[in-house]
Order: C-alpha cells, then sequence, then structure tokens
DNA sequence: GGCGACGAGTGAATTGTTTCAATGAAATTG
DNA sequence: CAATTTCATTGAAACAATTCACTCGTCGCC
C-alpha cells in the first residue's frame, strides 16, 4: 500500500509538504505542488483517513439510523439528510434498527466506535434508554421524527398527534362510527401519538373511545397489514373505516380485503399515513396523512451541521482564550415541529347515497 | 474522551493487559479481567477504531454501493447483504450511485479512503472505467447485477437476456405486434441486455426489430414512467404493450395510463421487471420479471466474505513462509448467474376476445 | 536446590497522518 | 547594506490503539 512517504520520496519532498499539498495547497509553492500532485496520481495515493482521524480528533463522516429502510418514506428522509450533509462536506453512514431497541444500540455503539461526526436518530427504544447511554459518548445527535424528551437535544418531529387527528375526522365526518386501527409495535412513540389523535377526533365527534377497535401488528410492514386485515375480518362488529398506522401496512390490509371480496371504499375505507409514492399507485388510490419526508431530512440535518459549527467556533474561542464574550454563541437546541397535511384519494371516498342520508 | 491509558490507570494494569482484555480475554487473569472491564463500564470507555486498524491495517466495514436506494429491489440486495455480512461481523457502509458513474466514482474514492474491507458494487458506469479504476487500489470486491468483465472479480447477476425474453415472449405470445420498451438509461448493461432478450423475444416469433419501439428515460423512477407514457401516447401507431426496464416506471406508465383513460390491458398491456412487492399491490396488479433480490445480495456478500477469507490464509502462509503448498489455495474469481421468472398478473392478461380472434 | 516451563503482565515500538516550531532563502524596508 | 518580513519547506511530536519481546514470579520435576 501506498503511504505518504513514498509520495514524498518520488516528489523529492517531505512527508509534511505531501500533506500540505493535499490539505492547504495554497501554502505550496506552484512547481512544488505539480510535483506532489503528479507524484499523487502516478503511485495512485489514497490517504489513509483512519491516520488522519486519529490525528485531528474527529472523522467527516455522519450516522444516520433509520428504523426501515423499507419503508419508502425514510428511504426519503435518509435521502434528503444524505444530499445536506453532502453539500457541507460530510459523508453519511446509512443503517436501519428494524425497529429493534437491541439493534439501535449495536448501531449507536459502532457509531461512537467510529467517532462519527454527529448523528441523526429515529429512535426505536420507546423509553428512550439507548439515547440516554449515547448522549454520555458526547456526540451530537439529533431526532429525527420524535421529538427530544427534556429538550436536552435538535428534534425534527411531525406532529402525529394532529395526523392521527386528521385521518379519523376525515373518517367520522364521512359517517364511520366503528374505526379500526391497525396500528403497529406500541413501543414506539408515532404510534401512540397518532392513537392519541384519532382518539380526540372521536371525542370531537361525540364519539366514545370503545368505537376505536385497536389491531397492533409486530411490524410496520405489508406483510403485517395483510395479517392485520385477516383479523380484521374476522371481527364480530366488522368496522366501516381501518385508519393504518403507516402507508406499507394499508396497501397490506388492502390486497386482503381486495381478496375477501370486500369493496374499498364500498365496503370499507381506508387511511394510510405518509403518503410514499406508491400510496398514489394502489389498486385503490390511498388516502394518507402525507408527513414532509425530505424537509424532515433535511432540516435535521441542517441542525446537526448548525451544531456542528457551533462546536468548532467555541473550540476557536478556547484556544484564544478570549473568555470576553462568554457563552454568546452556545448553542441552543431547537425542537421542530412541522404539520401533516391529509391527502384524500379514492381510498376513503364516501358513497353519494350514505353521503346524501347521512346530511 | 476516555482513552485505553485512563482505564489502565482507574484499573491499576498497563495498557497492553487493557487491550488484552478486550481483545483476547482468555490470557487474563480472571481477576485482572474483571477490574479491567469494571474499570471499562465505570469510564464509559468506547475504544477508537481508528488508531485500531491504523494499527492493524484494515477495517472490519464492507462498502456497499447500489444504483438506487429509492428502489426497494436495491432495498431488498441491500437488506439481505447486510444481514450476512453481520452475521460474519462486519459492517456495512451502504450508499446510493444514483446511477451516475461521477458519484460513483466518488464514493468508491470514500472506500477507499476508509480502507474499507471489501466492497459490493453495482456499476453505474457502462464503461467499467470506474472499477477499472478501483482495482488497483487492490480491495476485494464483488459485481452484483453486473457480471464482470473478463473474470477479473467475481459477481452474482441475473440473466437479464433471459429476463427480456421472458416479457416479451409472454407478450407476442398474447398477441401484440408493436411492443414500447420504456428502457432507462442507455448507459446501463442491465438496459441492454434487456433490449436484446426482447429482441430474441421477437426475433423467435418472426416479428422484426422495429416492431419495438424504444422510449429512453433519464433515471428509472415512477416519474420517468409518467413522462414515458406521456410520450407513448403520442406516438402515430400507438403499440398495444409496453414492456418496462423496471417496476418503478411500469407503475408511472400504469397512473399515466389510467388517468388518460386508456384501460390496463384492455387497451395496453404491461410487463414490469424487478417484480418489486408494489408491483402486486398496484391498480392493476403488474406482471413483472422476478429477479431473486435477497439471493443476490447474500450470495454477493458470501462470495465476498469467502475472498477474503483466503485473503487470510494466504497471509498467514506467507509469514509462515511453507512456499511447500504453493498457490493451492488462491482464490477462484466466480461469476454467479441466476434465472429470472416471470410472475403474471392482471396488467397482462389477454382479453378473450381478442385472445379468441387470434387463435 | 537448580532448571526449565509456564502464566500473567509490562512497556516500548509501530501504524500513517497532521501540525507546528524551526530553518533557510528570498524579498522588502529603512 | 543591515535588518526585517515573508514565504516555502522540513522534521519531529502527537494521536490511540495493537503487538511482541521481555520480565517476574511460581510451580513442578529431576
Amino acid at each position: 500500500m501506498i503511504v505518504i512517504k513514498d509520495v514524498a520520496r518520488r516528489a523529492g519532498v517531505s512527508v509534511g509538504t505531501v500533506s500540505n499539498v493535499i490539505n492547504s495547497p495554497e501554502r505550496v509553492g506552484e512547481d512544488t505542488r505539480r510535483r506532489v500532485e503528479a507524484a499523487i496520481a502516478e503511485l495512485g495515493y489514497v490517504r489513509n483517513v483512519h491516520a488522519r482521524q486519529l490525528r485531528v480528533g474527529h472523522s467527516r463522516i455522519l450516522g444516520l439510523l433509520v428504523l426501515d429502510m423499507g419503508n419508502p418514506f425514510f428511504v426519503d428522509v435518509a435521502r434528503a439528510a444524505e444530499r445536506t450533509a453532502h453539500r457541507a462536506g460530510l459523508g453519511v453512514m446509512v443503517c436501519t434498527s428494524n425497529q429493534s431497541a437491541s439493534e439501535e444500540e449495536e448501531y449507536l455503539a459502532l457509531f461512537a466506535e467510529q467517532r462519527v461526526r454527529g448523528v441523526l436518530l429515529t429512535p426505536a427504544d420507546g423509553s428512550g434508554r439507548t439515547v440516554e447511554a449515547f448522549r454520555r459518548h458526547g456526540i451530537p445527535f439529533v431526532l429525527v421524527d420524535r421529538v427530544g424528551a427534556g429538550g436536552a437535544g435538535c428534534s425534527v418531529s411531525v406532529d402525529d398527534v394532529a395526523g392521527g387527528t386528521l385521518a379519523v375526522r376525515h373518517l367520522t365526518a364521512a359517517g364511520h362510527r366503528r374505526i379500526a386501527y391497525v396500528s403497529g409495535p406500541p413501543h414506539l412513540q408515532q404510534i401512540r401519538d397518532r392513537r392519541a389523535g384519532a382518539l380526540a377526533a372521536l371525542a370531537e365527534a361525540g364519539i366514545g373511545d370503545e368505537a376505536l377497535i385497536e389491531l397492533p401488528t409486530e411490524t410496520l410492514d405489508v406483510a403485517a397489514g395483510r395479517d392485520a386485515a385477516s383479523r380484521l375480518l374476522g371481527l364480530p362488529q366488522r368496522p366501516t373505516a381501518v385508519f393504518c398506522a403507516n402507508d406499507l401496512i394499508a396497501l397490506g390490509v388492502l390486497q386482503t380485503l381486495f381478496a375477501a371480496g370486500v369493496g374499498v371504499p364500498r365496503d370499507m375505507a381506508i387511511v394510510g399515513y405518509d403518503d410514499i409514492e406508491f400510496a398514489a399507485a394502489a389498486a385503490v388510490p390511498l388516502t394518507s396523512v402525507r408527513q414532509p419526508a425530505a424537509a424532515m431530512g433535511r432540516l435535521a440535518a441542517e441542525l446537526l451541521l448548525a451544531e456542528l459549527e457551533m462546536e468548532e467556533l467555541e473550540l476557536e474561542e478556547l484556544e484564544l482564550e478570549s473568555a470576553g464574550e462568554g457563552g454568546g454563541g452556545a448553542h441552543e437546541h431547537r425542537q421542530v415541529v412541522l404539520q401533516p397535511e391529509l391527502v384524500v384519494r379514492r381510498s376513503s371516498l364516501v358513497r353519494r347515497g350514505v353521503s346524501g342520508g347521512l346530511l
């Protein structure tokens, strides 16, 4: 393997000069620089980031840990975050926790070992224990799709209570009085918030909590939706509408209902969540609560970048030892909460007859 | 930041002993080991992989570069590869080239800098130039979804020619005589192979090449499909079937045809490629050429792991300097080619009337 | 009792880079 | 022309781990 010393020898300069050519070329004379650059090209030298990072103390990589890369919603979040980080010259290491607290812990440990510059995290662990444990490494992080507890870090999230309300208000307005909630794993905060919003919408319409029939699932994918739909069909008093915790589940529900000859929206209305691209292309186009995925990813990355910049400024101040200004530039953690939006499509359309009857 | 020296001081041992506790605990006495472990836990010590890797010379991370994480097909490949690598104790850094040769080059440079242990790569660059350039770093790599040129590396791919033939043979058998091919960016080998397969199927049916109307697109996503469908509708002699280079495009085509009131499969049959999960859940369930995504990811990772293992064995032999056996254990590159499979669904069903008429 | 073997632990060398004080040469100034 | 500044370059220290040749007891065996 070619190392910097080989390049230095070839170009007839010291290793320090080679390093300068790479990191601050303006300090190097033109002909020397060209000689060094030629040597680098000829030898195919690639610098070793491990040696570099050992010396400078921190890497140029962000960690991004999402719940499930199988969900296009998170893919969109990840892409936007990656693009933003990339523009700032930072690489991103994308990982999936699969909604498992233990995998989350494992990946966070990996990030800590790697001394990543910062972390963007969609927490899988409802208790916040792993996040708490991660905090002590002193690596800045931003929570995505979840409000930070105690304001001890930045976060970007979408108002899930509002989202649940939007979905269920839409259904009660159409006259539905028994609504199933296919909810996913109950340890996720999002799931609980959406239920709270759903119950609020029921209360608004003067309907009791018992009108919401909860069907929890282990996972948040299409298969879980298919499974939940089978259970739904077996219920004694069948609901007339289903609110699904995300679009993957909704697509699974739709498939199984179709196979069982249950018409959508004729016999059963469906509302999904996330508004992924495939929701509009589904067998029956899905009504869904849209979350601004790209905006979340971008904002989360921007908050993290801002925090990192602050950190560097503070470090410089420390070096100058100009205690004059004090903590004037200290980073303040921000909790950004975005609003969801209901996108109505055919899966929840009201039949004219019924609608008219209710009015 | 806590370093190994701090742990050593706390536990009252040397740094070498702490290192031994972490890397080969059996060499350390029981009480010492416990003392060190306690110190590690109390101080929250996390070892610095950069220092470690600088010393040992290689990392425990694989690089995985796919064409597009927005395509569920590649997500499936990535997940399977990641799971396999994880089982062998290796982390995976997943990146997306977005079908751009320049981004591919950038990420491969990043992998080289990181001294990743090996790389799994879905090449975006049709010329093979970036792959060729990467080869000289001496990092083992396996091509995914592409046969390696000249057998100079392992590869796992699916027979795209066969896939194209399956799709178009299915359409010609149903009586279609003018078929559009929405192809994506023509610099991708997959795209060219599928066309070749399509032409072969036409020849089989005694139809000339001009029966295949190619509609290239810049990207391979839903939006590209929508755009291509608009162009398709404007063609003078409208084809009666569309073969799409992947399912995302097919979904986009389907959406636009639906919006334009063109019935599928009544007025236009559609065949997609990949058989992603959403193909079955589409407005009209999509006929598609299934690729064994998970198997590809798993096999690719296994081939790479095998190559890495060989490398280690050779290194050991070198150390022993037992030149007796010679190159008996040298790694032999393998080209695994998997077969695609046609999954027929509603989007290409033959109307009874027409079918009868043709027979 | 002396010798070798063995187990446990030490401490210094090593890895590839960055950084910075020091050096020397050239350019500028009074 | 001496003094000072500027500029390009050098060489060695520092980063945090691993590794390995050694040391130091202790034990067993003849």
